[in-house]
DNA sequence: ACGTTTGCCTAATGGTCTTAGGCAAATTAG
DNA sequence: CTAATTTGCCTAAGACCATTAGGCAAACGT
């Protein structure tokens, strides 16, 4: 037989590219089909719907963004590690921002965890072990980096820093220097 | 001549309650005319199409936003306004999930102008007059708590945080601790 | 060479958004 | 009060989408 399970795989990749140029809220089974020359019909062989579509194309991309993520921080510590992987996110964000959306689209909690989601958890706290937070304060730490990056690179694609002074850059770096100094300064909790 | 608007904007509201029921993603000119137990060409009469019906939605739940921020920081400052601030932003969103995620609509720049986006960038700079970063610094914050406050509450709603302890609110109140301390002690920039 | 599988197809159903044109009731003006 | 206007809804229709069912030829493994 024909490998099972290839065809599907070229299918999704085409529509992490088409999410790139088009938005991952604009991808279904017809632009998709459309991309690909052959009819959204038979799109329906390789992928159960538009939902399975989208969810694959979210785990493609939480692979890729971990694969970078993982590439960046290896053999750094301290503020080098924090700045390479903070980039590591953004830079993704800025050549795939399909594939970033897709990234951020919404799996249901056994998808979930059985995505690339839990190694994107452990990097950061891997990351944090450079700096020496109180053991109770980690986890604390990890969601503040989560949602920084998140929030920020979301913030920013959307335009929000676009169009005014000083440049979106510097104060990524600046913001970048707080963070670090805020890991090597974490206050004792009430 | 009946009041024109007036209607449109009852159609708007509805539309964001519609939102909160079963997700601002879902909102669309068939679903609220099912809610509002008229047909959906009728819509069209209130609001120009699908993007219109969505634009004022965010728009409206902007304003809200914006204006339960302010009410929260009135006469408060330092880590006790930090604190209201923040809170009103995921209080909101907890309450409106629909129209929180509605506020993120991406708008045209033109529209986003006139919004009640840049009351949010103001309230934020008034909060921080009660730290007193060097003026160069105080951009970088702003965007800074502005990516946090989304970017916590957006993981936070998807589940992030949902599975592991420590709870989400214990981290909350945290990582609000850790910006009040990062806001008092802002690096000197390089 | 042969049966199986794959990858595509056409056809059909039911849902969506949107525009066009019409009609009755509410509202305003004289 | 009456007449003109406007509103808010309607039906009808076109174009597009997601999805299922059933078919067929080429590619594949044995």
């Amino acid at each position: 037989m024909a490998r099972a399970g290839l065809a599907a795989e070229r299918v999704v990749r085409a529509g992490a590219e088409l999410a790139d140029e088009i938005g991952f809220e604009q991808v279904t089974p017809s632009e998709l089909a459309r991309k690909l020359g052959i009819k959204t019909a038979s799109l329906y062989s390789h992928v159960k719907n538009a939902h399975d579509l989208k969810t694959r194309i979210a785990l493609l991309a939480l692979e890729e963004l971990a694969d970078q993520a993982s590439a960046a921080i290896a053999g750094r510590a301290g503020r080098d590690a924090l700045g390479a992987f903070a980039n590591a996110y953004r830079d993704y964000a800025f050549q795939h921002p399909g594939r970033f959306a897709a990234a951020r689209f919404r799996l249901d909690a056994a998808t979930a965890a059985s995505s690339a989601g839990p190694r994107h958890s452990r990097m950061t706290r891997a990351l944090l072990r450079g700096y020496d937070l109180p053991e109770l304060q980690e986890t604390h730490a990890v969601r503040l980096l989560g949602s920084v990056f998140n929030g920020y690179v979301e913030l920013e694609m959307a335009g929000g820093f676009s169009h005014s002074a000083p440049s979106s850059e510097e104060s990524w770096t600046e913001i970048l220097d707080a963070l670090d100094s805020l890991l090597r300064n974490w206050p004792a909790s009430s």
